[in-house]
DNA sequence: TTCATACCTGCAAACATGCGCAGTTATATG
DNA sequence: CATATAACTGCGCATGTTTGCAGGTATGAA
């Protein structure tokens, strides 16, 4: 009954995949509809070297698609939802960041323009 | 304004903890309650020296606690939602698993104990 | 056709990670 | 005390990842 471990290294090189900044930047750059690599190393202040890189490693693990016109390649996210998993992690993240700034991830969900689930309060 | 920046890099550094197959079987395999060093290593089938080594990792980033008892190390998860975070990934994962197994993702969710959320159909 | 723009790929150096192994600490037991 | 068990740490090698740079393709405009 291989089928656990087959699917932890799916997970796994998923993670891998999101385990780098620039590429999380990318992936909430693109939150707001398709960009072209130019636009995105405006955004990033990145050379448009490196995105092309990082949107390659994206590109052939599916979590982002092209299209061209003219010069111009355009990416978009494939499933939208994945940027909204992605900050569902914040409240995983290191306990030094969240006793440092007690407001630290509803300043990022702000930041990154997601509406607080626990609006309650 | 380098929140988002800063934000980026503490997902980046948990997705790149989270990037290892073992890791992540050690996170289910204590989903069900705390276990000891041993315990985990039989489970995984891995010489212990390695779970010592990953479970360090997980430590030292606060994903687990240890709690002692005579010669054991017992670990547990500090946060439980991190393990269902964490199946939630399942959709995202590449394409080809999808296609080549229809169910997969159903039967990774059996596998690991969670009740299927699209459990109407 | 010539030139500029937008983007991509290949490669090598720098850097990071994973692993086995040897040695160590801490606790229990005879 | 000596010995056994449970777990940890340090270190070197192998492997993987990131990055800059040089060179390449494709499109559009003069």
């Amino acid at each position: 009954m291989p089928s656990r471990l087959i699917v932890s290294r799916e997970l796994a090189d998923l993670f891998r995949l999101l385990a780098h900044a620039d590429r999380l930047r990318l992936i909430e750059e693109l939150r707001s509809g398709e960009k072209d690599v130019t636009g995105l190393a405006q955004a990033l202040d990145l050379p448009s070297t490196r995105i092309s890189q990082h949107l390659a490693l994206l590109r052939t693990h599916r979590l982002v698609e092209e299209r061209r016109d003219g010069r111009n390649h355009f990416y978009r996210i494939v499933n939208p939802s994945l940027a909204l998993w992605i900050l569902d992690a914040l409240p995983f993240v290191d306990i030094r960041l969240r006793l440092e700034e007690a407001d630290h991830i509803d300043t990022a969900r702000a930041l990154w323009g997601v509406p607080d689930p626990n609006a309650s309060h």
